[in-house]
DNA sequence: GCCAACGTTGGC
DNA sequence: GCCAACGTTGGC
């Protein structure tokens, strides 16, 4: 999952680890029907910084949530408000996400030179999705191998 | 339903 | 700041 460091960098998110941060501001459908569709509480989260200095991942968190209404996208005064949104039915859904861990900084192009990550969909060419699938063989890879 | 125009993302 | 890639919008 990616975030902004200069809006929520691994770092803040641990600052509220005691209490899950829901995640605001996605506007993407794929990225939200990953949220409301494809997770579930305990599933393990590479935190990833991203439009920054030094883009990559960060941090280990964790799905602390099932996926629930966004309130931003109700709320006026929020540059995620959205006009076409209601109550009855809401269009965009988050799930809250507990930070466990600052880790290392794996950088982007750290993560471009491992044969056994080729397949990321975070990787590919022109993706620009703030939430990517990560595979079983992915995730051990980088927790297991390069974060050793 | 097509598609041109426009907007956004995000690495560099 | 540039720009490739992709998503969204809206006229037709």
């Amino acid at each position: 999952m990616k975030s902004e460091p200069g809006e929520v960098s691994i770092d803040d998110a641990l600052a509220a680890a005691h209490q899950a941060v829901p995640w605001t501001g996605v506007r993407n459908y794929q990225a939200r029907n990953f949220m409301r569709d494809a997770m579930q509480v305990g599933d393990g989260v590479l935190f990833y910084h991203s439009s920054c200095a030094e883009p990559g991942i960060a941090g280990l968190a964790v799905v602390a949530s099932a996926a629930y209404p966004d309130d931003t996208q109700f709320d006026r005064q929020s540059k995620y408000f959205d006009a076409k949104a209601t109550h009855e039915s809401p269009r965009w859904m988050l799930v809250d996400v507990r930070a466990l861990k600052k880790t290392r900084l794996i950088a982007l192009a750290e993560l471009r030179l491992h044969p056994e990550l080729a397949d990321m969909m975070i990787l590919k060419r022109g993706n620009r999705l703030s939430i990517t699938p990560v595979t079983p063989a992915e995730w051990l890879y980088i927790t297991q191998q390069l974060l050793q």
